[in-house]
DNA sequence: AGCAATTATTCCCGAACGGGAATAATAAGT
DNA sequence: ACTTATTATTCCCGTTCGGGAATAATTGCT
């Protein structure tokens, strides 16, 4: 999926936590960051720091790629 | 390319820019951000935020994808 | 080498992040 | 419906973001 916004990633994140059974809390834990981080994120807030986001991507197993035209 | 840290972003953007013979100047001014932030972002400061990061990419026709296995 | 252009770093400062915890709201299960 | 689990929202608060501008450092060009 191609991401155009934060709210993009949170839905993303939101889909694939409850795929994979995860509370926030469990995810949280797991990936070194708040649970207010968390809920946050996967409602689109706009100014979640960059590599807290690719933390929770990556201990859900999500790529995150880039493609130069 | 698959994105591990802020430091991947930070390379692809700065590689991007000049590959289209931006200056941080421009850059920053067609996405609505300050040089400040795109010095920081280009050298991998790990908090920027996300929506920025974003916009920036798009300014410079990167495409940012999300792979669930 | 020397000059101009670009970029990186520092400063000030208002605004907001994010953690933790408590509370409210929502969803889920019996 | 009721209870429990999960999530969202609010609060306090220390820390830091990011803009703008000035300065230092680096790069590029002739």
């Amino acid at each position: 999926m191609i991401i155009k916004s934060a709210q993009d990633i949170g839905k993303i994140v939101k889909e694939a936590r409850k795929k994979q059974n995860f509370t926030q809390v469990q995810l949280a834990q797991l990936s070194n960051v708040g649970t207010r981080f968390l809920s946050d994120l996967e409602n689109g807030k706009p100014t979640c720091e960059i590599d807290k986001v690719i933390k929770v991507l990556a201990n859900l197993g999500i790529k995150l790629e880039v493609t130069n035209g």
